[in-house]
DNA sequence: TATTGTTATACTCTATAACTATA
DNA sequence: TATAGTTATAGAGTATAACAATA
């Protein structure tokens, strides 16, 4: 990924560089556990997006996962096939659907966050309150960044 | 997204949240520009890993970019076929070859990374020297936590 | 006419496993 | 036998644009 010789030159390349890395060392311990749930990165979006509320509409959806519309529409094919959600049609306006859990869609849903976090639990208690805090107001500064 | 109701029940859960927003923030400005210059993201990180240095041989390659070693060969040939990097078989050992930019590739890499951080380096600037090092001191130990 | 979501197209990435050539 | 990289296969995601149905 990004190189040193090039962060050197560039102090600001050596934060990027850094959170990428940070990132993809959290990704491929993740991807693999939601690969093994049957899940690809998308759907896993999807499922963690519409858990614990009531819904999404289609466009609504899109917009949180950032997955275009063309491309929501096979994800979430592929997951009503698996009876993960449900498209549910809208009484007032027929052009419109809420995506929905299933209720074995809810199940996985409520399997996957602590099961990621458990793989990660042990680790994140050598950290002091502090240094926790630290990280926290860090990631915000740089979020921040970003954003403006 | 990861759900906040379900971070307050688990602490860890919001660094992780922060991280995943705080990259997304980079990405989706990051992302547009990589495809308006004709890449994907596999192929980005491909120049990317490359610049400023000799060249990685092609499982070093893999290794950095954590692309599998039979989707590395296909974007590896999409890069050659588009003049970025070239293939330079290894005399000592023939069934190893070193993966490297031509003149075009570093070009364009040169292009890239002052393109990227020029975009944020007004913002960048309003961090203190200390700041700068406290947000690098976070990432590091979380990394380090996702790869324990 | 504008909006919602689907379909079509063409390409790329992905995991996995069998394979070839060299060591 | 082991290693480096390719090829084959099947599925999934991606951008983009044209399309149908409803508002």
């Amino acid at each position: 990924m990004y190189d040193s010789k090039q962060a050197a030159q560039e102090p600001y390349l050596e934060l990027v560089r850094e959170l990428i890395f940070t990132y993809q060392a959290f990704t491929k311990t993740g991807e693999t556990h939601i690969r093994k749930l049957g899940l690809t990165p998308p759907q896993f979006d999807v499922i963690a997006t519409l858990g614990n509320i009531k819904g999404f509409n289609f466009k609504e959806l899109g917009e949180k996962t950032l997955i275009t519309k063309g491309t929501l529409t096979g994800v979430i094919d592929r997951l009503e096939e698996k009876g993960l959600v449900q498209r549910q049609m809208d009484q007032h306006d027929r052009r419109m659907f809420q995506v929905v859990l299933t209720k074995e869609g809810e199940t996985l849903f409520e399997k996957i966050f602590p099961a990621q976090i458990l793989h990660f639990k042990q680790q994140f208690q050598t950290l002091t309150p502090e240094e926790h805090e630290e990280i926290l107001t860090a990631l915000r500064k740089l979020k921040k960044i970003f954003k403006e």
